[in-house]
DNA sequence: TGTACATCAGTGAACGCGCGTTCACTGATGTAC
DNA sequence: TGTACATCAGTGAACGCGCGTTCACTGATGTAC
């Protein structure tokens, strides 16, 4: 049966952030049509009404992802005014960002998965990155104008790297130093 | 039609070989039995005299190629005894290694997947892991023994990430800014 | 060493299943008068 | 404002396909005597 516009826009909204999530959980490849729509209420048949196919979602999940990501970060550093840099070092390094890899950094939970897809979904990426290398570049700024692009650059490299490398191991004591080896190293870069 | 325990055991080998270059290049849920068999020279159907399950596969593979990239460096290390960790950095920040994920880094190239699998596949990770920290732990304590451990950690975490965020994005320069950004970085840890 | 038989790696077809995608249908919404 | 009709978001079943896994069969290999 019909919806109105203003329901079937919210509920392509809802297919959207449902998908941002469970791709983050399980992969592109590894959850279905099916699935995503039902954790949106809805049936698959109403899926082609409103994506393209599963790629365009793809894209527009992995965007959504993205954004999402960066209101975290910009709620971390309104919680800690006084160091939002250190907030999000902290935040995005903790053994709580490990273990949730649904609400977290889609670059951790779906970075190797994204690499091997179209140019669309890492556009959405490639946009989301930018807007953490800004974050970070304008916070680095304050303390230290030079060279602020590469540290933003080498910032995100050694947070991802450790967040993946956590997220690999099963020994939580190794995974925990990853993050405090990278929280120290990345510290050190911020304050030079 | 029986073939002799040698070939059969060769076979095996070479299986387990094309999956840990074919997991790499399209993760674990991205190609299947048929096409990995037959990039063996064999047929689906001997698959499961050889192999319990595709998991035990992923799981033989991952260890294959965490020692072939472990090899890798080896060699990367040989070729310039006069600076082996610059030898090793230098080809992991490589646009050369951030183009050929089928040959490269299975944390860079599958980081994101395996921390979907079970726990056999993140313990061969993480044995390959431990011998990557090994060999940069070994090089780091020739320049500086302090703080060794950390310092490896905050080495690869920083290497792994910048390869998959080259990868997640499409330009190139995005790219290789990543790379430099991170070449840079390592080495400032490597030599203070 | 030679022969007879058991073993088993590999083949190719089949299994059930879930995938992405399509489609006829429904009925509330939106529009034209 | 009220009525008649067109639109189209959502349903649920079906499509072909490829997946991981199973199995009867083959015939060279390995073994027992």
């Amino acid at each position: 049966m019909r919806v109105s516009r203003i329901q079937a826009e919210q509920n392509r909204q809802t297919v959207i952030d449902v998908a941002s999530r469970l791709f983050r959980e399980h992969g592109f490849d590894g959850i279905g049509l099916k699935d995503l729509m039902k954790g949106a209420g809805l049936t698959q048949g109403a899926f082609y009404k409103q994506f393209a196919s599963k790629e365009d979602l793809a894209v527009q999940a992995s965007k959504r992802a993205m954004e999402s990501a960066a209101d975290r970060w910009t709620a971390a550093m309104a919680a800690n005014p006084h160091d939002p840099l250190g907030a999000v070092i902290e935040f995005y390094l903790s053994m709580d960002h490990r273990e949730e890899r649904m609400d977290g950094c889609p670059v951790a939970a779906l970075g190797s998965d994204a690499a091997r897809q179209g140019s669309d979904v890492k556009a959405s990426f490639e946009t989301g990155i930018k807007a953490y290398l800004e974050v970070l570049g304008r916070m680095i700024a304050r303390t230290d104008g030079e060279q602020t692009i590469e540290k933003a650059m080498a910032v995100l490299s050694t947070m991802v790297g450790a967040v993946v490398l956590s997220r690999v191991v099963n020994d939580p004591d190794l995974a925990q130093a990853f993050l405090g080896a990278a929280t120290q190293q990345v510290r050190d870069i911020v304050t030079v």
